[in-house]
DNA sequence: CCCGGATTGAGCATTGTGCTCAACTTCGCG
DNA sequence: CGCGAAGTTGAGCACAATGCTCAATCCGGG
């Protein structure tokens, strides 16, 4: 029994109600979903202290922060020195997010810069990093699909007749 | 006039302090910043209409929802039907994010799943859209630089040239 | 020099919060 | 079968925050 991770249903629908409306106060969701305050209350609090739900800065578009362009830059690295490369990459602040990956290339990078030059600049940094051995970086384009989770929300939403996981309360 | 993108020293001030206490009220943000609260709320509204806060989904941990395992999916396309493409990906829940590259692939999905099975289920209807090409699925291991905007935050922090915090809070 | 925009302090009615408590349902498990 | 743990609910209460408005400053640019 994995009492650990999983929100259940009514935790998805008070994310749902959350995700249409950041700022709506908990009386107006207890009273949207149907719920006492105090169990909305009570689960969300639960979800914060369960890191269910993540840091603020998600909430942030680098773009407003002056930073228009994102880029993929995939590495490949000497993986006796992953930890060492791991921090490097951590010290430089356009750096956003980095995978380790299964496959051809070990690292996948995400990083944001004030235009073309410093994007050039940043990728330099990167491929500085003893212990990066190749790199090659592709520019976002075009943010085809925004980041959501409200399809996999809407599916864990009790509101579905739905019984993905059989046996699971 | 350039109404448009950049946040000022004070906004990334602002933002900082969300980051560091999501649930603060916009009264202590005020109090911590030294600014009126009428400042802060006339800032923070301006933020959110300017879209320079994004969507509350982003804060929610997928594998929270039931959804563990995180995986990249490259691939190339046929350039004509990317809009079709575009749609057909954004129809599959476990499509989280989609990119469009520069270079030799076109496209980065960004996609979560159950488990291995589901991935390749995943996988699969990727790679049976019409348009779509060639598809190269590498597993996220490990997050080795969890999302952060952070750095940039503190950069952007007034004008950028400002001694260390000595003593925050 | 004057103007528009941003900032500030003040005030006020309304609302939400954090917290506690006791009753009640629903399970899991012995 | 029934006990007990856990979750849900409604109620209540002191306190704080919100949304809003207003008028008085600042501040930089034309």
């Amino acid at each position: 029994m994995n009492t650990q991770q999983t929100l259940d249903g009514t935790d998805a629908q008070i994310l749902l109600a959350l995700s249409a409306e950041p700022r709506a106060t908990v009386v107006a969701l207890a009273e949207r979903l149907g719920l006492s305050r105090n169990t909305v209350q009570a689960r969300l609090a639960k979800m914060e202290r369960s890191s269910a739900l993540g840091a603020f800065e998600r909430r942030i578009t680098p773009g407003a922060l002056g930073y228009p362009l994102t880029a993929f830059v995939t590495a490949r690295v000497d993986q006796h020195r992953l930890a060492e490369v791991s921090g490097a990459l951590a010290g430089i602040a356009e750096v956003v997010e980095v995978f380790g990956l299964s496959g051809d290339t070990d690292l996948l990078v995400r990083v944001v810069a004030a235009d073309a030059e410093d994007l050039y600049r940043v990728a330099g940094r990167i491929l500085d990093i003893p212990g990066i051995e190749r790199t090659s970086t592709a520019l976002a384009m075009r943010e085809l699909v925004p980041h959501r989770l409200t399809p996999l929300l809407r599916r864990a939403d009790t509101g579905g007749h739905r019984r993905p996981h059989p046996g699971n309360p």
